[in-house]
DNA sequence: AGCACGCCGACT
DNA sequence: GTCGGCGTGCTC
């Protein structure tokens, strides 16, 4: 049956563990290029493969079946996409069957060879690049960074404050490497979906339709094969999309843009845990094409790297058309009445930009209405019955979320352990700030003799189709006076009557155990600064104000002074000093089982295992420890951190340490994973 | 990962 | 007596 002559090696869609990790040999009529899709045989379902090269194991070790059929018509997936698979399954402990499936649209796994061959008959007219509107005249920092970028090799990190215009250096970067050629192309990365928009239409506008695609997960199984085979046929010429993006087919790469490369969205937090950033630079090195990073408030990793000068960096102090920066203002809470939530100052603050007509940011990093719900007479508290948290209380539907595991009650009418009717909220989140801010604006008039109005804005307000949208355009109307939201509102939203913005909880990160707490605080405060006076007429009076218990903390008075790098020397040296990331590399092991000892006998186990390979001596692994949240959805989960001082040597240690990991499995157990460079600890 | 086979508890 | 739980094993 399987006596046709051609030997190949096809990954699939197969774990790193389980026998299945490397390519499965196949037998085909004739030869097939590498970088083919192809339908194979497994078991008895039939999956989607990529054809990796010839046959690397010689014949007789596995009975070998054929391979079904080819998926006709497209071009293979080029050496250089292959790599780059390659290259992220074996850093970060994946087979490259499981990275190169996922990295291509989900409906390819579903086609029949006709219905395959109706797609790509609809997808073939190729586009001529329209004629987009003119670009505007820029600073002389913009062109100084784009004389940077057309010079030299990169990659560069561009350091802009919010408004200094990095965009529109992205949209001239990739004009410039667009007209290198016919083919070239370009990859623009944004941190979230919900940028996508914005983004698209400037690019569509200077370049046109046809030559802009997006690629994300909230796009439809269809809108994404065919902006994947628009990539990859070449008809599009920009591919902008979230960080699966990175590993779109590109035949003409020439420019990767990351914007926001901070941003804690590029690292994937499921199946392979890879950072889009970091592949991005690995990506534009392979493919001898430019990489464009770009932050107001850069990565400690990307900024070490500019510091050393592996990077780069171009510097874009100022704010396009004038506008200044907010000033900075920190109340101290230590001299507030007790239990005070906005002090008696910033409600001043916010009643005068009322009266003048302007808007006002509120930022509280907690949706619902109060974390926890709480008996006033016994100890019963809130508690999920599935995980080691406490449900929130969202007073809207009048229920008990959990926000780890998604159960949801309604709230009891009394204690549920001593029959109490008197249960108290406590703690607040922004549907009780929201009700809080119209109880102290109640008098409040905006210079229409209106009431001031308030809005709120979470993942609560805009998980409906449009919503977001909808919400958006209600505060650019002006129809909110003060909008109350969690970290969504911080990001990239152009309000431009925004003149006052106001952190209500910031402290919670300064103290935090995760090491790199204050650098996302960092960012995310400078960032809600940069909604603050975006309209230059406004801008000399706009304000950004942070409640806190420790105004003496140095990072505040790096953010007084919009002083980032000063914020990062001083992080880096705490860094060094203690042997921290980027001065060490991390990895995390995770393990979930039905009881807390299993999941950690497991990882003792690995652990016990791995003193005997040949690059322990310079690596540290940790002992594990219960994770943060310990139980979700009735799993215990445990981990593990193991470290070094040199990359190389943690890699080979992780490859060598994957089969002991799977003999240290026990009954239990449910699954592991290993985590490279993670970002939270 | 799927998908089978295989052996022990509550129900048409 | 069966339906169904998830433990174990296999897939080129």
């Amino acid at each position: 049956m399987s006596s046709l002559p051609h030997r190949l090696d096809v990954v699939v869609a197969t774990p790193a563990h389980s026998n299945l990790a490397g390519a499965l040999t196949y037998r085909c009529a004739g030869p097939l290029a590498p970088g083919s899709l192809v339908r194979v045989p497994l078991g008895r379902r039939e999956v989607l493969g990529v054809v990796w090269g010839e046959a690397s194991a010689p014949p007789g070790e596995h009975e070998e079946r054929s391979i079904v059929a080819q998926l006709e018509g497209i071009a293979p997936l080029s050496a250089a996409w292959r790599q780059l698979v390659a290259f992220c399954a074996a850093y970060y402990q994946r087979s490259p069957g499981e990275v190169a499936l996922a990295a291509l649209p989900p409906q390819l796994r579903e086609l029949d060879p006709a219905q395959w061959r109706r797609r790509l008959a609809r997808a073939a007219a190729p586009s001529a690049p329209a004629a987009g509107t003119p670009p505007p005249a820029l600073t002389d920092e913009q062109s100084a960074a784009l004389d940077a970028v057309r010079t030299g090799p990169g990659p560069f990190l561009l350091f802009g404050a919010t408004g200094s215009g990095k965009t529109e250096v992205y949209l001239h970067a990739v004009a410039e490497a667009l007209a290198a050629g016919p083919q070239a192309q370009a990859l623009v990365m944004v941190p979230e979906i919900n940028l996508t928009p914005q983004l698209h239409a400037r690019f569509v506008e200077r370049f046109g339709a046809a030559a802009v695609v997006a690629m994300h997960s909230g796009m439809t199984p269809p809108q994404r094969l065919k902006a994947w085979l628009a990539a990859h046929t070449g008809a599009a010429r920009i591919v902008l999309g979230t960080r699966m993006a990175v590993f779109a087919s590109l035949p003409g790469l020439a420019l990767l843009v990351v914007d926001e490369e901070h941003d804690p969205s590029y690292k994937q937090q499921e199946g392979a845990r890879y950072s889009a950033r970091d592949l991005a630079i690995y990506r534009a090195r392979l493919e001898g094409a430019k990489v464009l990073l770009g932050s107001a408030t850069p990565s400690l990793e990307s900024w070490h790297a500019s510091e050393r000068g592996r990077y780069r960096r171009l510097e874009m102090p100022s704010r396009v058309g004038a506008g200044a920066l907010p000033a900075v203002r920190l109340v101290d809470m230590n001299l507030q009445p007790k239990k005070t939530v906005v002090s008696p100052q910033l409600l001043d603050a916010i009643q005068t930009r009322v009266a003048r007509g302007e808007q006002t940011l509120l930022f509280l990093n907690r949706r619902g209405y109060a974390p926890v719900l709480a008996c006033t007479a016994c100890d019963w508290k809130s508690e999920c019955p599935h995980c080691s948290a406490y449900r929130v209380f969202h007073k809207i539907d009048r229920t008990l979320r959990c926000h780890h595991c998604g159960f949801t009650e309604r709230v009891p009418r009394a204690c549920p352990q001593c029959g109490n009717l008197d249960i108290a909220p406590l703690g607040r989140g922004t549907e009780r700030l929201e009700e809080h801010i119209a109880e102290l604006l109640a008098g409040a008039l905006r210079p229409d003799g209106q009431p001031a109005r308030i809005a709120r804005m979470d993942a609560d307000t805009t998980r409906a189709k449009g919503a977001l949208d909808a919400q958006l355009a209600q505060v650019h109307a002006g129809e909110v006076d003060v909008l109350v939201g969690t970290q969504m509102v911080t990001k990239g939203h152009d309000f431009r009557r925004i003149t006052l913005v106001a952190a209500l909880n910031a402290d919670s990160a300064l103290f935090s155990s995760d090491f790199r707490a204050p650098e996302r605080l960092f960012a995310l405060l400078l960032q809600a600064a940069g909604r603050a006076g975006r309209d230059a007429a406004r801008a000399a009076d706009s304000q950004m104000w942070v409640q806190t218990w420790h105004p003496g903390h140095p990072l505040f008075a790096a953010l007084r002074r919009h002083d980032y790098p000063a914020f990062a020397r001083q992080q880096l040296e705490e860094r060094e000093a203690a042997s921290m990331p980027p001065f060490a590399f991390q990895a995390l092991v995770r393990a979930e089982a039905r009881t807390q000892e299993v999941a950690q006998a497991f990882l003792q186990a690995a652990s016990d295992a791995s003193r005997q390979l040949p690059d322990a001596p310079q690596v540290t692994v940790y002992p594990p420890v219960p994770m943060a949240v310990q139980r979700v959805a009735n799993v215990e989960r445990a981990q593990m951190v193991v470290e070094s001082t040199s990359r190389v040597a943690l890699q080979r240690f992780l490859s060598a340490w994957q089969p002991l990991l799977q003999d240290s499995r026990q009954k239990g157990l449910i699954r592991w994973a290993v985590d490279v460079d993670p970002l939270a600890i």
